[in-house]
DNA sequence: TGATATTATTTTCCAAGTCAACTATTTTCT
DNA sequence: AGAAAATAGTTGACTTGGAAAATAATATCA
């Protein structure tokens, strides 16, 4: 190990995430989607009427981030906001069909993505790292 | 795993990834440094002298963002520029006096932040995740 | 050699992120 | 009830990041 920082656990896994997520959105740009897009129209798919501050949590993502891409998807027609029923201060997301509809073409290939680093690691480690991973937070 | 999204490695890893980083630089910045700005440090301290291109890669940043960044460590006394002795197209970058003793002080701040994460883990685990993470990459 | 291609780094311009302050609404507490 | 505190989300000023083009130096090869 010659570098010194590459001992660290912080980097290895700055490092492995940025492999990662680099090329998950190389893959994704081909369909004009964010990382991060897509995290919210999956969201949104499963649970639908989110509320900013729980959606934010869920796509690891600051309010004020949040909020400006969601201006974005609005304008993309993905998504469209809605005032909280119970409580006015709270803002709910929800899809609009183009957005269903995209999500739908992107799943794929995030799945794709995935299936390959699977098949990279075996199932039993996918198991071990997800475990391992769910225990630094 | 009520949200779908969770199953994905690439999520995942997102999470700790950003658990993590989080941290650090909370700890970091109270000595006013920021993570990338540490890394070259140490990097440089290990080996001194080296070029952009190759600090690009170990820092993880890419080549203009990295540019900026030293930008600002030379105006903050950290670190200075100097042309490449056979190439003269490279840059090498090296540790002012400042920037040594700066790297000094924060690196006990990194180190126990990397401590907690492995008394977490335990050291097997420890050994298992960079196994597994390197495989990623 | 000298024109052409390649490589290392930086610059430019624009998109996206951050912090702190702000608005609006709901809770709490006396 | 009603003043003060807390919460949800957004905005604005500013900083940082990124893609592609520009610059400068070296390598290639006819």
């Amino acid at each position: 190990m010659k570098n010194p920082i590459e001992s660290y656990i912080s980097y290895t896994l700055a490092a492995a995430h940025r492999a990662v997520h680099q090329s998950l959105t190389t893959a994704l740009k081909q369909h004009g989607v964010q990382v991060e897009v897509w995290r919210v129209l999956e969201t949104l798919d499963a649970q639908p009427s989110q509320t900013m501050g729980e959606l934010a949590k869920i796509v690891l993502m600051n309010p004020p981030t949040l909020t400006k891409m969601v201006d974005r998807m609005v304008m993309d027609g993905l998504v469209h906001r809605q005032a909280g029923k119970n409580d006015q201060r709270q803002v709910n997301l929800m899809l609009t069909d183009l957005g269903r509809k995209r999500m739908t073409q992107v799943r794929q290939v995030v799945q794709n993505e995935d299936d390959a680093l699977c098949n990279l690691l075996g199932d039993s480690d996918v198991a071990r790292l997800n475990d391992i991973l769910g225990r630094l937070m």
